[in-house]
DNA sequence: ATTATATTAATAATCGTTCCGATTACTGTT
DNA sequence: AACAGTAATCGGAACGATTATTAATATAAT
């Protein structure tokens, strides 16, 4: 990556961060290369994935291990549950308070040293819902 | 796969389910072709695939999306949490009890239909633990 | 402006997995 | 026991997501 040395600028990079900024939906490195292309003709998915681990490595961004063949990003680094939809693959966030006391509680159950957790709530989202009563 | 149509029996996929269930490592693709590839020489990984997903749509054997890059797989096809070290990798099942209510305090967040959930728990395992405090 | 080097675009390489065609192994029928 | 039908196998090619390589370009400091 860059090992010691300080980081410069790229309007790449900046953009890059600002898209995950405005955007809820967890968006896949595709998603962001389509978005991006026009703007900046000459693009390439390197590109895309090498300022993702940066940002990643500075703390600005989450990778989302999904689940599915390709991973996810945010930008909202803070602790918090996910909602993915079983039928349509989205992935939402849930406001649900993040339950410390789960790790205590798993704590009990082993001698490992549980630092953390990660849960994924699976179903349907509101519009494959509605979807699927509609027949 | 095989639609409709019954399925043979093989010794290959016998011994695949017969490794997955006296085992708890949840073995990886490449650990199970290792340990069967001297009992069959000609055994390729086509096969060990193959058999795997047969035998999940049976629903005798779990796929895991450890959030690695490979994919690991488990006979105990009971609804269980898992812990995840973070030095080496190993993945191991919690006795604690599966917490339903988190499906129902999920739903009180959003109008999603939630379903079910996973919970992956991160640390260090007792071996890395202990390890560690030796330095 | 000059310089040093971080960043880029383009492309090749890698990884885990799936797909394919030719061959082999089961299983039920004559 | 020979046969026919068709799963299952092996080996390798193809695949999609990601990472590595390299020469050209952009950025920031002097
Ligand atoms: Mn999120
Ligand atoms: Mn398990
Ligand atoms: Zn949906
Ligand atoms: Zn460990």
């Amino acid at each position: 990556m860059n090992s010691g040395t300080s980081y410069r600028q790229s309007r790449q990079r900046r953009r890059i961060l600002q898209l995950l900024k405005e955007t809820h939906t967890h968006p896949t490195v595709d998603w962001m290369y389509q978005q991006l292309k026009p703007e900046f003709p000459k693009l390439s998915l390197g590109t895309i994935y090498r300022n993702l681990s940066i940002l990643t490595e500075q703390g600005l961004v989450n990778k989302i291990k999904s689940g599915s063949t390709f991973d996810r990003f945010e930008a909202n680094t803070g602790t918090h549950y996910h909602f993915i939809c079983e039928s349509c693959g989205c992935m939402q966030d849930l406001e649900m308070p993040v339950r410390k006391d789960l790790n205590d509680e798993a704590r009990q159950f082993t001698n490992f040293d549980v630092q953390k957790h990660q849960i994924h709530f699976f179903g349907l989202c509101s519009d494959c819902r509605s979807k699927k009563t509609a027949d």
